[in-house]
DNA sequence: CTGAAAGCGCTAACAC
DNA sequence: GTGTTAGCGCTTTCAG
């Protein structure tokens, strides 16, 4: 086997112990000995084993990351690599390694939540998704395991440290875009109303309908799979209507994506036709055609606020529950033109 | 602290020891007692600790996945989260988890791999690139820990277990189909030259030149970052030339996206004025405006099967060293026409 | 400042 | 079939 503590005790003539002191640079040893050993460890290539350190201090130095189950092409979603970039950076930084349950279906995806916190795999876990009543995230807090949530949490908003943009107020704020372009009738496509992500956008989106006092009209409201087919009947419908949406606002950049291609099925041009809107700022986002006006929700940043939150927490048990909000802004492109007519 | 196979011992009346054979459930502890240990752990909420397992057994049920180091942009390719799904389906069902390193720069990449490998931390790695010289994956090699790579060596290839496409073929393959539309001006845009990928993509594409006796026009070979404006002035210098390409061959979904975006900027539209295939099937060439005709290289697969690669290896030491080629198949679509001039 | 020794929770001979 | 007993490699009192 790989060479131990004791190996490089020998060689240095001092006592394990020694050595773990070295290693954690503990203050107590004298500057002599350290030399001694650190010399000692480096002639014999040693590498202290994570496994036994954590053992012995029962923590694991490992934070879990959970997307989603995969069921959802929503993996394909570049907002995940872009979020575990962003953890993976402060990991990095802190010392911290990453643990990733990539799903399956819901079930599997729950039992890699239990290995993780039963089997002692890691410190903390973060949830890159939020939905209403998600089994992972209600047994996370039955549990009272360490946790973050990337998104609000469906209830009990005050006891769950979470990290999330205002999406109420950055949909309200697009909408206005829109209401200021002049567009009256503007509709409004999410996905699953599960996530707690696509409802807050819903509700912007009415709050700001109503404050211009735009009568919202639930016809003009979709939810569904755009990614897929399934999708195209949705939007058939919406410009069947003797008066169609002037606008369309979606929740996703991916989605939009999908939207404007069924959209030129149809022979209805974007923005010529109707302007859309679209959240997330995806690196794709500016090179699609038309580039897509959208939210930049900072990606990146979330990721990094909510590792950085975890890792607080588990450094100091009784740190507060908190909630951290990552400014968004709004990137105006070429999916939306005033309405002149 | 948390129960621990003692109590379970004690509450069953029986030793740690018959506890941890009914843990992996050795034929040799009569059912009697198995059961009335299942019972116990059951009431007691038993779940073993993995760490003590993993020092005990010295080895850890976890796989390493070495993503590109993030500098580039290329990680909010869904080409990651792709592959990442296949391997952790894989894992999921061997029992094996997964650790992810997300990079940051070259140097916290590598960092991240010694954290790994010397900790003790994953039994074995998946290497999700290919590139020459990767400092990576010589450390790999030299250490002789077992690691399987997705993408094909820059060398020593037969001493590497891999799992790839066979890229020259399918490239190949490509740019005939674009020579049987009747093109004959046609020009390859691939990323890094560092990446094998982008090279062997380039080989079948000259091969297939060659072949249909077609002069290899050095001109129309282009390596850039084509996802940010540096990729403008290559597009730009390719069509200035008298006589300018009528196809293109791009080595990446992600990339056409981003091609086809600068080419309307000239006003060139696809596939009027110029066709273009791709490589990948990312899920959203299929939406993209055209849709792509592209490489459809099974990501997932590659996901699969490396991750079985690397568990057969793991648990045989001896497995021999292996090449997986997973087959491609190309997506006809709309960003190609025939030339009729 | 440093050493000795007792664990951390589990597995794996080796007995019986 | 099941119990006993050493470890796995590291940390951490407790002495000195």
């Amino acid at each position: 086997m790989a060479v131990t503590i004791k190996d490089v005790a020998k060689k240095a003539n001092v006592a394990p112990s020694t050595v773990s002191r070295v290693i954690s640079d503990n203050p107590r040893i004298s500057d002599a000995t350290k030399k001694r050993v650190r010399k000692a460890m480096e002639e014999l290539g040693y590498h202290p084993n994570v496994n036994a350190r954590n053992l012995a201090i029962r923590s694991t130095q490992a934070i879990g990351v959970i997307m989603p189950s995969s069921a959802e092409t929503s993996l394909q979603n570049p907002f995940f690599p872009e979020v575990l970039r962003g953890i993976g950076s402060m990991a990095l930084e802190t010392g911290y390694s990453l643990y990733v349950s990539t799903g399956g279906d819901d079930t599997q995806s729950f039992e890699e939540v239990k290995r993780m916190v039963y089997g002692n795999r890691v410190d903390g876990i973060i949830l890159l998704y939020s939905r209403r009543n998600d089994p992972i995230m209600n047994f996370l807090v039955k549990e009272k395991f360490p946790f973050v949530l990337v998104g609000k949490p469906y209830k009990k908003e005050s006891q769950i440290t979470y990290v999330d943009n205002d999406n109420i107020q950055a949909s309200k704020k697009m909408t206005e875009h829109l209401i200021e372009l002049g567009h009256r009738r503007i509709a409004y496509l999410g996905g699953t109303t599960d996530l707690v992500v696509t409802t807050d956008r819903l509700d912007g989106y009415k709050q700001a309908l109503s404050a211009a006092n735009i009568p919202i009209n639930e016809k003009f409201i979709i939810h569904d799979e755009f990614l897929r087919s399934s999708g195209r009947k949705a939007v058939e419908k919406l410009f069947s209507f003797s008066e169609p949406p002037t606008a369309i606002l979606v929740a996703d950049d991916m989605m939009s994506l999908g939207v404007i291609n069924m959209l030129e099925e149809l022979g209805i041009e974007c923005p010529e036709d109707v302007s859309i809107t679209s959240f997330n700022n995806l690196y794709l986002s500016e090179i699609t055609r038309p580039s897509l006006t959208t939210v930049d929700i900072n990606i990146y940043s979330l990721g990094i606020q909510s590792a950085k939150s975890l890792i607080e927490r588990l450094k100091a048990k009784d740190e507060p529950v908190k909630r951290v909000i990552v400014p968004f802004e709004i990137k105006y492109r070429n999916s939306t033109r005033a309405l002149t007519e």
